[in-house]
DNA sequence: AGCGATGTTCGCCG
DNA sequence: TCGGCGAACATCGC
């Protein structure tokens, strides 16, 4: 489930196994992952170089070549991730582009149905520009106030809101039901209706569950007791006796706790 | 066999 | 200009 914290588990697995390795050869399964470049191209483009660094911005992720030679984007889509391997027999399925490396070893991009995408750009920056991204989530420089500025000035329905990277990157349909439900937040409230106090609230409770996630791997199996995301699709929720609920917000699923979660008045009669 | 799924984009409408 | 909505993208699992 690449949002955030998913894909911050995926630059420290990339900075642990394919950095500093010398790039021998890119193959490419299939060309649709890739966009904006051809095959040959990319394979030009990285052949002989290393990559030597990586950033990320929301759920985008960017390995760089270093010294002015561009770096690759990697975007996963819903059912993307990365493997790092040597033996042939180790070689998993669904990947549509790996890296070989002088070492032996490759990087496997694997999108199982194929929605993420493989770029190859000159700067990062100029990407997140023309992308419209908004402001990462957990950036140094991404305090309250740049939270109000962008946030703040949404209209709609918070849960949207949320989701909606060109507002804020990272965040994505499973973490935003996460977030309103650790703040107790119904996901029809809307933005333009919070309280000054439930806004910082919220800038506060999605940091701190995004670096959760992340403490605990992005894996939802070993998120603490309180959290949603494991009962996502399940009836019972895990903060009462009751059962959790599921809507639709913004044509995406919401899972919630209607007890923890109150709905608004103007969704009432 | 049809439907839904963690993501993004585009066009249409109010 | 923005937000809501539905469709589209490709594919798999239930």
């Amino acid at each position: 489930m690449p949002e955030l914290p998913d894909v911050a588990i995926f630059k420290r697995y990339l900075d642990a196994t394919a950095l500093h390795q010398e790039i021998e050869d890119v193959a490419v399964e299939d060309p649709y992952v890739l966009k904006g470049i051809t095959p040959e191209a990319l394979r030009e483009g990285v052949r002989g170089h290393a990559f030597d660094s990586t950033r990320r911005h929301g759920k985008y992720l960017f390995a760089a070549l270093g010294e002015g030679a561009g770096g690759v984007v990697l975007h996963f889509g819903m059912t993307g991730s990365l493997k790092y391997f040597q033996r042939p027999e180790a070689s998993p399925e669904y990947d549509q582009v790996r890296f070989h490396f002088t070492n032996g070893y490759q990087l496997a991009y694997l999108s199982q149905r194929k929605l993420g995408e493989v770029r190859f750009i000159e700067s990062f920056k100029t990407f997140i520009e023309e992308r419209d991204l908004g402001p990462d989530v957990l950036a140094e420089d991404f305090d309250y106030e740049r939270f109000k500025e962008t946030f703040g000035r949404r209209g709609g329905m918070v849960k949207s809101a949320l989701m909606d990277q060109s507002t804020l990157a990272g965040i994505g349909n499973v973490y935003s039901d996460e977030i309103l439900f650790q703040m107790g937040l119904h996901p029809r409230r809307k933005v333009q209706d919070l309280r000054p106090e439930e806004l910082r609230e919220l800038y506060d409770t999605l940091q701190e569950v995004l670096k959760t996630a992340i403490a605990h791997d992005a894996r939802p199996a070993d998120f603490p007791e309180s959290y949603l995301t494991p009962y996502r699709g399940e009836e019972d929720c895990p903060c009462c006796e009751g059962k959790l609920e599921k809507i639709e917000v913004g044509g995406r699923a919401g899972y919630y706790c209607p007890a923890r979660q109150p709905a608004p008045s103007d969704l009432r009669h």
